[in-house]
DNA sequence: GCCGAACCGTAACGTACGGTACGGCTGTTG
DNA sequence: CAACAGCCGTACCGTACGTTACGGTTCGGC
């Protein structure tokens, strides 16, 4: 919770010069895997270890704060909860699975990932922390309004939000993130996306709709 | 489907040593994470380093081997597709359930998969590709045949045995495997797990359930 | 124009670790 | 017993990389 207001935080005391630096350090990170080296992020950014060292102190902060530069940078727009009925629900849901889908299958959030889930691995868990806060735990914040808008409008029934969040996550992702995080091949297009995203939304609302009338398929 | 048999021929070939060493290996990963240096494991399956190189090749082999080892340890019993009614069909989904769930959150499978994710970020995809074979691939070769032997019995109603798997699987781990691997703790007690693939089982029915008859819920 | 701060480029240092070599011990074979 | 193979323990080598240090350059302030 502390995390959710700290990246906001980031992205303000950041010089610009700075910003470019944890760009070039993130398009590294995207192009090499986690072969990065404070030399390559140096050269790559035109900028001497020493700067690094002075401005992130050392490689792990240089990492965390890549991490948290990019995840202050995908702030994806809020739904608005307003109109309540079952077209703008409907829609509203498939936005937020397509635009899952989308993220978690970019190369930005897979190379983040990777590297998040080994650092978990070392002793410190920063990295694992700062990637779920505005991920999986982001998505749950900005999802849970519109669920419980929802249920306002007798649309949905469900006893506990966080329940039916990690069902429709369940659903929107399925194994991609596993597979993407493993290697496999798996192009999602554009078309396939907005396929899977119809069809968690339409799983999720035969679960959770409410039995108002008859349910039609 | 190579790798498929690919793990039973490597039990084979391996002398109790061998495996004993690979035991040790196996838990200097669980434990240590991926500080997983060739002098620590060596020290640990008090051998030489000289035994490992000649037995594994190098570091990526024992890390090849040590993966293949674990998997060919976790093969888990084939659900008898006999008994064809409602309640058996349940029992069996319920018990795929518990049994993935109980996989995905040991410190084992934690292990495993950090390692396969930080080598699949590297260049080389091997212990991915390992991991995935032995984890999702074979979790669909077991369970889809129950999938089809309960179409068959007019107990299930899908288009795609594969699509309908992969929905299974997102209503059963939802978000605790990638939670998980990130470091968050999630304490998945023997309880909340049956609870847990009771209601993946349950949603997958109410979803998948041939139309035959009333549904209750 | 001069000073100091910030920064670039690069060289240098220390260490960790993958990989190799070798001496010594043990069990086996003839 | 002698010869030998397999393996343990350890010392050693080369390299990659994190980290530090330093000379040279740019630039804002006086």
């Amino acid at each position: 919770m502390l995390l959710a207001n700290a990246d906001i935080d980031n992205s303000q005391g950041l010089t610009e010069r700075q910003k470019a630096v944890l760009d070039a350090a993130l398009r590294l990170l995207v192009e090499e895997g986690d072969q990065l080296t404070m030399t390559a992020v140096a050269r790559r950014a035109s900028c001497s270890k020493e700067t690094l060292y002075k401005w992130f102190g050392d490689r792990d902060g240089l990492l965390t704060a890549t991490v948290q530069w990019q995840a202050s940078k995908v702030r994806v727009a809020p739904v608005d909860g307003k109109g309540l009925d079952l077209a703008s629900l409907t829609a509203s849901l498939e936005r937020f699975a397509s635009d899952w889908l989308k993220v978690i299958s970019s190369d930005t959030s897979i190379a983040l990932n990777r590297v998040a889930v080994s650092h978990a691995g070392s002793g410190k868990d920063n990295l694992g922390a700062v990637v779920l806060e505005n991920g999986r735990f982001a998505l749950a914040r900005r999802l849970k309004p519109v669920l419980e808008a929802g249920r306002q409008a007798g649309l949905l029934d469900f006893a506990d939000a966080e329940t039916a969040f990690r069902t429709f996550f369940g659903l929107v992702a399925r194994d991609v993130q596993i597979r993407l995080l493993l290697g496999d091949r798996l192009e999602l297009t554009e078309a396939t996306i907005g396929g899977d995203a119809v069809r968690a939304t339409q799983q999720f609302l035969a679960l959770f709709g409410a039995k108002t009338g008859p349910q039609g398929l």
